[in-house]
DNA sequence: TTAATTTGATACCGATTGGTATCTTTGCGT
DNA sequence: ACGCAAAGATACCAATCGGTATCAAATTAA
């Protein structure tokens, strides 16, 4: 990696932190500076402005969870773990912070407005892939008989995410795992009971 | 009504709507001064700062969806109906915006950090309201018989909340109302068919 | 109606915002 | 080892931020 690269890196790292926890908005370019030790100057030479270092942080983090995720999900062999693979991604936001500050998609689902054209658009493809992963597993679930063939996945698939996302919200609101580990005890026996075979 | 007490008024009413749909931290004082006409002097006559105008516009829509969801559930004489209160209210948020810009408890819950103390603890007691609300309802059914008697009216508050929030968040995300409805429409299900007797 | 008080407008404050032009330093390829 | 391009530091910019002191106008009580 050459020295550049580590500078745009750490930058990257150290806005991604602030923006997950303080906000897009409410997180400064000098808020920035101070936690890379970096200067203004520095930062300039790397993103054309602010907003594409907002963006690309976003990106950045929804990239590190989806691969994340995906090779969890590939690692386990039956509908059941596959989804409680999701379950324990939204968990860890929580109990395991790998990325402090909470569901990058909330928060930035939340924060965003019609000012934030092109955020939105980014938060708006991320719940795409989120829908489409869940989904996906509902599908080939079908087809190895591990799921009800009237299982509906796109519904599966809002309920589950809206659920942990709110509990997610709870929880983060609450300083407090309980709301998050009720929620995620209650989709796994729904997923249990209604959803596979 | 007198005339200060019309100026404040207004000035809270537009604040309360910048607030709940750019974010707290993203409307400025000139924000309202723009859109009620007023001048900061006018503001500063009547709220001490930003922050305790921000603390009272969050109140005051909390207190607002508080008493025309208690009068609702009031008017309904059996448990579904009013659990279905509930749902209706967030459903409302995305099909018929009492208020716009989505669920204030919510956006405060996401924007806040351990910056807004206040704040945060103002969402907090939001949040035990709602609950409160709903483990209230349960436990009634239960004395009515209404209720299985093993029901967990900490879960159904818990899991009824974190999944309408979720919801609405993924309705305005995507600008639609799908999601909500599917949401509210999955918990009725679950309420008629886990909950009552 | 008048006098006192409240209310809102004006004009300002220092601090901070995102952003840039310029200069020095660093690191890399040859 | 050297020369040059790239990277980062410095110093600045106008605009905007939340907030305030002061003054004029409007409302209220007598």
């Amino acid at each position: 990696m050459r020295a550049s690269e580590i500078t745009k890196a750490k930058v990257l790292k150290e806005a991604t932190n602030l923006f997950n926890t303080k906000g897009y908005k409410s997180t400064s370019l000098s808020d920035i500076t101070e936690a890379t030790g970096f200067t203004k100057g520095a930062i300039y030479r790397h993103f054309e402005n602010k907003e594409s270092l907002e963006i690309e942080a976003f990106q950045k983090m929804m990239q590190a969870i989806f691969v994340a995720l995906n090779e969890k999900i590939k690692a386990e062999n039956n509908t059941r773990d596959k989804l409680f693979c999701v379950l324990n991604l939204f968990q860890s936001y929580i109990t395991n912070p790998l990325i402090i500050g909470g569901c990058p998609l909330l928060n930035v689902a939340v924060e965003v407005d019609d000012t934030n054209l092109e955020l939105k658009q980014k938060a708006q493809q991320a719940l795409s892939v989120f829908r489409d992963s869940v989904e996906k597993i509902i599908i080939n679930g079908k087809t190895h008989k591990q799921v009800g063939a009237l299982v509906n996945e796109k519904l599966v698939a809002t309920v589950l995410i809206s659920t942990l996302e709110g509990g997610v919200m709870m929880s983060k609101l609450e300083n407090s795992n309980s709301d998050i580990e009720i929620v995620v005890n209650h989709l796994k026996n729904w997923i249990v009971s209604d959803i596979l075979l």
